[in-house]
DNA sequence: AAAATGATTCTATACGCATCGAATCAATTG
DNA sequence: CAATTGATTCGATGCGTATAGAATCATTTT
């Protein structure tokens, strides 16, 4: 008897896409597919069902405890046989589900974003915390450039030599941070190099503290 | 580099569930899942989708390969990268096929339909084409009359003896052969019993010959 | 009650495939 | 040109599972 199990009953970090990943690898089978074409016509026995594909009864109770698993077919005893019947519904949200793209993302639910951050800094930064290379790849640059930018508080004026005070923990090259960190906009500055800010790229709430390092 | 592969050629018995087959299994793996919501989101390179799901860089290829196998996924070069892209219109025509529920049955394509018949016939008839018994199931009784129905031609009148001396060919129980065929509406009767005809379940050319046995 | 039958479970077995590491390829950077 | 780097391919390994057959269970028929 096919035990039925829904209600994800929150035991664990379930990921949003799990409902979606038993759905499909019980479609990922040629022998449960034409099942699904078959009961999508009318409720069959196992009987019937192994005849008809030429496989053991054993396999076909075997993909229909699978689909069963899924949701999307059940069986209710008539006679002497259990009659297998499809479940459109079950099917036809999943279908949907797959049309919504918005929400799709969330199938990506659980994934540490900045691991790849912390990748390319492990790579690029010694035992002393300083940069060992600026990379080439512009994506990776941009890492660290908002790695440093962490050491500046938003809603506060640097100097130009403070500025570079903080950037020379990192390299000795702080001009190019400098600059670098004005072209792709993640400072502003004014009068010239007199003031520098951080621009405001982050989430509204974090602007409360104002501390200066 | 991905191959471009669609446009089901015809080279062969594709069954009409092979594209849906394809990706379903595409798309039944936790790790392709989670590409899949990574791409909705953006496009992306092979690195930084090895570094956001903590698998290996040659794991991710392959992962790739296979759902570009399904035209789910397409590279373009860009700069020393390839970024990956999600092919957001084949997920829903996909998606879509689903919400058919009247093509669903073409999954089951292929289907020799009558080789449960076959098989029940195989069990129920001796060598010399005569029945060793009457199966207790109804539904295997039936492909038993529809057997020997064969024997009779559409719009032919057969009388009584006639009718028992075709069936007799198959079993000596003639009566009850020939009670079930007009109680299941295989036959109809005429004057209490005095002529029989086939009733026409059958399609309207096979009607034009009129020859009988 | 005994026999037959449909269905499920159990036990192997074999094939597919996800994964990794190493080797290779291709393109970029120095 | 040499070195680096992103990507793919290759080889090997281990896990999951589709499948068949035997055993078991439950129901029905004789």
């Amino acid at each position: 008897m096919p035990v039925k199990l829904n209600h994800s009953t929150s035991h664990g970090p379930e990921s949003a896409g799990d409902e979606l990943l038993s759905f499909f690898r019980a479609m990922a089978d040629p022998s449960r597919l034409k099942i699904v074409g078959l009961l999508a016509r009318q409720a069959c026995a196992v009987e019937q069902l192994s005849a008809l594909l030429g496989i053991g009864e054993s396999t076909v109770s075997h993909h229909l405890a699978r689909l069963a698993d899924a949701g999307l077919v059940s069986a209710r005893a008539e006679g002497h046989y259990s009659m297998y019947s499809l479940h459109l519904d079950a099917l036809a949200a999943m279908a949907r589900r797959l049309l919504k793209t918005e929400q799709l993302p969330a199938l990506a639910s659980g994934i540490d974003h900045g691991s790849f951050d912390r990748k390319v800094l492990a790579s690029f930064t010694g035992p002393d915390g300083r940069f060992t290379a600026f990379p080439s790849q512009e994506k990776k640059f941009l890492v660290l450039l908002r790695h440093v930018l962490q050491d500046f508080r938003p809603g506060v004026r640097y100097s130009e030599k403070k500025v570079n005070e903080i950037l020379s923990r990192y390299s000795e090259d702080t001009a190019k941070l400098r600059r670098s960190l004005v072209d792709f906009g993640f400072m502003d500055r004014e009068g010239g190099g007199r003031d520098y800010w951080r621009k405001d790229r982050v989430a509204p709430e974090a602007r409360i503290r104002g501390e200066a390092s």
